[in-house]
DNA sequence: TGTACATCAGTGAACGCGCGTTCACTGATGTAC
DNA sequence: TGTACATCAGTGAACGCGCGTTCACTGATGTAC
């Protein structure tokens, strides 16, 4: 065996690492195969011993975030898994001007979502896998405080998810600031948290 | 004068149209120049008398939105933009099944808001205008029900369009009914409505 | 410890194709007489 | 009313380029002796 197993495996990361970043600055379409093995330090040719297709890697590329993101270790910030107010926590970080900000290593449901309507099943499986970890992260610790807490967790991740993709297209920083604002303030609403327990960040 | 003065303008506006269609449904990487002209009955070598560029059309393509629907004259839904009850009849039209069926005339917050996220200055103040324009329709009668309608408002439209872009990026139909009507729901509290107001489409 | 070797991860030229854009042209049109 | 004509909206061949994918190859590697 010519090279230890885990070389491949290693290479394979740094390719779908580089495809998650180039894919969420310029979309699916906007980024090329030659690019993406440039920016891992590879050519062209090699890709097809990683991947069968452009859209295999797109896959994959959406699914990572799930593996690097589970919730309670979002980046840079830390997360108490049991403590009470995990939702809120999220609510913050999701809706945060470091995530606004970190284009490259976003959340894909902001960077992707029109892609990923236009794209097959794979890849809109693995956008439902990655929207439902935000939900069952919002809904833990809403059973004990609100009714209806299922639609309202389903709202609160669409407010979180909804402010960031509009906050993106929007041209105005202060313009961009005050859509998340609003969604943060609202979302910890209908979350059921009372407004004094909120916290700017 | 070898053409009546409007026989450009027209031959313009279907162009226009053509690609507003096309972008909707493959997004702005995903059609050519060819197709778009194809589609409009014409060459692909009239475009430049038309449009400087591919993101000049683009840019109107998004904004062709303002002109069609002013928001109280929104497609094939009746509004009557003098009564008490706007801002409820636009999140109703707005999270409708038919808007979300009909992705060739959809809102272009919901089909293009990342492709807009990674154009130019004119694409990006297009979006905004657009944006702009709903929270302003739903703004509207909110005042005299509500305290804190300007972030209510923004917090209303982010729902909407949020989660008519969730539900297309998702692969179940049955969810993408759930994600919408959990979003009307909540959009209908935070916009000060009583339940006993809300009426299903 | 040193060397010969089989392996296979990665290389880079080449493929057919469609892209955005240019430009010399064609021919349908409304007007002038 | 009929015809000749100037106009210019629209045509389609051509441009250089980068795309996704293929494939014969190269050379760094761990192993066997």
């Amino acid at each position: 065996m010519p090279y230890k197993p885990e070389h491949k495996a290693e290479t394979r990361t740094r390719i779908v690492r580089s495809a998650r970043k180039l894919f969420n600055r310029h979309g699916y379409a906007g980024v090329s195969i030659d690019r993406i093995m440039a920016d891992a330090g590879l050519t062209r040719g090699g890709f097809y011993a990683h991947f069968a297709t452009k859209d295999e890697l797109y896959a994959e590329a959406i699914t990572l975030i799930l593996a690097e993101h589970p919730i309670e270790n979002w980046e840079g910030i830390e997360f108490d898994p049991q403590g009470p107010d995990v939702a809120r926590q999220i609510v913050n970080a999701y809706l945060s001007t470091q995530h606004f900000e970190d284009i490259d290593a976003t959340c894909p449901m902001v960077a992707q979502p029109t892609d990923v309507a236009r794209g097959g099943k794979p890849v809109k499986d693995a956008f439902t896998k990655v929207f439902e970890a935000l939900v069952s992260g919002l809904t833990h610790d809403m059973k004990e405080r609100v009714t209806n807490h299922d639609q309202r967790a389903l709202a609160v991740a669409t407010l979180c998810v909804g402010a960031m993709v509009i906050a993106r297209a929007v041209d105005r920083q202060d313009f961009s600031t005050r859509i998340r604002e609003a969604a943060r303030t609202m979302a910890l609403e209908v979350g059921g948290w009372q407004p004094s327990d909120i916290s700017a960040r």
